[in-house]
DNA sequence: CCCGATTTTTACGGTTTCTTGATACGGGTA
DNA sequence: TACCCGTATCAAGAAACCGTAAAAATCGGG
């Protein structure tokens, strides 16, 4: 191997639009490979060993949240799905699954890439591992389990703190409301909904500068939040 | 012993876990030992004597939060443990058994070297640490196990004096009530939550100017108390 | 065995946090 | 424009949590 490229592999049946994501990860240095079933992307992803996989859902050998799930036993590289217009419940399920982001269908190769990068800059990020983490204003000292902002200490209730820590854990990353409230609540408050909504906007009270426009904990209509540092 | 490198134990079944991890330290100049069962691990930490103990808990001998308590009986060596995906309430177990950060599996060797380094960092200060400590109007004489307060003799419980020193060992950082009643009452009072509101309400009236108003030993509503000098 | 010191219980009022429901907002669509 | 859906916001009531005093039990030294 002469050079040392990020790669990449395309879960895709669609040639065609397996072409077009190729031609656009290659144009910015990415090495691509490619597998047109589920099966094949299995075996590709073991053999290839890439650091990101971009996975269609609509392949017809199979559930491409069961893809994942298999995947999720072995590695933890980050997955972006591709989704056809509308199937909103799929991806919604490839997310609970352990997806990291979504792109709808049609998408153009600058927001493709847009969130390839994102992707690897989390990737690279959660392995430094230091306990102190900030953003905006705002600094975490997760070890302490101490917030500050502006210097000034900043109080936040338990629900508030484990919100926060949960996002800022995978920044880029969209979050599930499912996966909000198994993660803050436990598993049996899966329809109590509104709880993130009340709790989310005290927490943007607290970190954000302008709560109304907030920076860094972005809401994904119909899904759930994204957190940006 | 030819040189005086920090040696660090690994507990873990896993060979190749193993393996990667001692790679790493030793990169960095760390003195590696093994030990591939809790059994094992118990014995190498005796004769070795290690400055730090890297513990997978999911071990297939017996329970990693027993090792720690254990381990604790007769040392403060810092413990990281290594775990793995998702299993929380492990995690949790063992921080309140004494372990003092983890990892969770996969890792990077950037991320645990990190880690490694600020459990040293944290030690030598701890170490090196005076054993005269003060704060508002509040001197404490560590050596001698002596309190006094504006120059005079300040009189404290055996186990407002515990309490005190696990504090003032760890300031700023947030003490859950588990840590409190582990440390000073015993792994056996963990449902006693009411002897810490005792004993620290008694503590301030100590120690505070205004123990309506405290200064230094914070509350931490749901979670513990913060000690601040 | 007695006494003072300390710890454990108990009880209750005050505070913080969480839940709940009502209401307003805002982007997308017919 | 008017409507719909999901979202944000607010404030109340409920629940959980905390501080405190004081009584009861326990401990340890003489």
């Amino acid at each position: 191997m002469s050079e040392n490229k990020p790669r990449v592999l395309i879960v895709e049946d669609e040639s065609d639009i397996r072409r077009f994501v190729r031609m656009a990860l290659e144009s910015e240095g990415y090495e691509a490979y490619e597998a047109d079933t589920l099966k094949r992307g299995l075996i590709e992803a073991g053999t290839r060993r890439p650091e990101l996989v971009m996975l269609d859902l609509g392949l017809p050998d199979g559930d491409g949240v069961d893809f994942i799930r298999e995947l999720r036993a072995w590695t933890g590289i980050p997955v972006i799905v591709l989704s056809a217009r509308g199937a909103e419940s799929d991806k919604i399920g490839a997310l609970d699954a352990g997806a990291d982001d979504y792109l709808v269908k049609p998408f153009g190769a600058g927001e493709l890439l847009a969130r390839v990068r994102a992707q690897f800059r989390r990737h690279a990020y959660a392995d430094s591992g230091e306990s102190l983490v900030s953003f905006g204003d705002v600094r975490i000292d997760l070890a302490r389990r101490l917030v500050e902002r502006n210097g000034q200490p900043l109080h936040l209730t338990p629900i508030e703190y484990r919100l926060l820590t949960f996002l800022v854990a995978q920044p880029d990353r969209v979050i599930t409301h499912r996966q909000l409230l198994t993660k803050v609540w436990g598993p049996s408050h899966l329809e109590d909904l509104h709880y993130v909504r009340v709790h989310m906007a005290n927490l943007r009270k607290k970190i954000e500068r302008d709560p109304s426009m907030p920076k860094h904990v972005l809401t994904e209509s119909g899904i759930g939040y994204r957190f940006v540092l």
